[in-house]
DNA sequence: TTTAAAAAAGCACGATCGTTCGTTTTATTA
DNA sequence: TAATAAAACGAACGATCGTGCTTTTTTAAA
């Protein structure tokens, strides 16, 4: 009830809670926060209900540390990684390409955010609470990558903003519903094909130049020259 | 066990299956039709638990019943309901507002479709077979909207279809997310807006022109006129 | 190596799930 | 009205759910 420690009394536990949650990830990949269950993950961890159980308290608390994990990762492999890409439109590129990555190359583990936001629209509660604040977070670091390429000319300022995100989102969560619900494998193309049709609409002529400038160079050399020698490019 | 019946001797069953299926669309639009329960069905009825189920055989078969039904109620307000506009820009257009009333408008049941792609996505079985039906049904009716808008010049016919259905469904996508699930009251404006903003994308000349020319006259006629002695326009 | 604490297991609880079965109440027909 | 079939009920089943308790095992410190 009361973990208060010496100083590092934790190390087993961190650890397997941390291999817990790693399945508990690939469970609510699948079946949804709703539908993961203590029973199925004590089965995929080979531990005990009771001893699952014991690291989070709670199911509430389960879903919850899930959602931060997820959080974390989706973090890390979005939104880090492309915020080092130069400012404007190829940040924002950058941002989306990698969020469609997430949404549909990693082969089958369906994104939480989108089945969590369908199964706790109309369930209030801590979880939902969370979720909200997540989802929330990741849609003023878009907004934030947006201003910033109208600010620097690549997108004309008279475009609304909250207009451009909604529609980007659909075109994720339309990705999502045609490539995992009906298995459609062209949907990458058209969310793909999507983004462009947007910048043609909301790009300038300098924001078109320097997409199309980018691009093709950006893609190759971001992972070549992470081998070759480079001065403080991190600040761009 | 088996229903063979001399002729009509389905009154009373068929009356109170009705009622039940109805309250099930209710349950199923706000818990999904993973938490839509016997059980509660049952309460919300006033019947007993195996009385609602002698009337289905099954879960399965129920979550089923529900699906036809839903699909059945939003064929007659979505589609039918728009067919009777002029074909190209305007039913198209017809189309896509009934189906963000359908989404957005009806306070606060959710899009049974939108919420089963996500619970089902990952699921097989014939629930998933029997929505997976549906949704394309659905998108082949919007297909031959596309394609009519196509054949009387008002959309380029350059233009790949399933991209404009790609983006078009993003929309609504995109609206149930931020509507039901952030709470964003300002949603179905951006919806809206996208429309609009995808037309000017497809449209020819002459489809932008019979769109502006159809919009608010229509809009006031189709119920004006309604009342008034009109010969045949059912056909157009 | 002994000792104290943390981690995991074991067991059982109340609740709810879908489902089955036998009975009772309705509705329909003769 | 009497006979017959459909409809609804009531109780119980096995299973699974989340969650407490107690005991055993494992880990970390003395």
């Amino acid at each position: 009830m009361k973990p208060a420690r010496g100083v590092r009394s934790l190390q087993k536990g961190l650890q397997t809670r941390a291999i817990i949650l790693d399945a508990a990830l690939g469970l609510a990949a699948h079946m949804g926060l709703e539908g993961l269950s203590i029973g199925a993950l004590a089965e995929v961890t080979k531990m005990s209900k009771s001893g699952v159980f014991a690291h989070f308290g709670s199911r509430e608390e389960l879903q919850i540390a899930v959602l931060t994990e997820y959080h974390a990762r989706f973090e890390e492999e979005v939104f880090f990684g492309a915020v080092r890409v130069t400012r404007g439109l190829p940040r924002l590129r950058a941002l989306y390409e990698r969020w469609l990555r997430r949404v549909s190359v990693e082969i089958d583990s369906g994104c939480i955010y989108i089945s969590g936001a369908v199964e706790f629209d109309d369930r209030p509660g801590p979880v939902r609470d969370a979720l909200v604040a997540m989802v929330k977070a990741w849609q003023v670091a878009l907004h934030k990558a947006v201003d910033l390429a109208q600010q620097v000319g690549h997108l004309r300022v008279d475009a609304d903003v909250e207009q451009i995100l909604f529609e980007l989102h659909g075109l994720i969560l339309s990705l999502h519903h045609d490539a995992r619900f009906l298995r459609n494998p062209v949907a990458l193309k058209h969310a793909q094909a999507g983004f462009d049709r947007c910048l043609q609409n909301y790009a300038t002529p300098a924001g078109l130049a320097a997409d199309a400038l980018a691009r093709k160079p950006v893609t190759v050399t971001a992972r070549r020259r992470s081998t070759s020698p480079r001065i403080d490019r991190s600040k761009t």
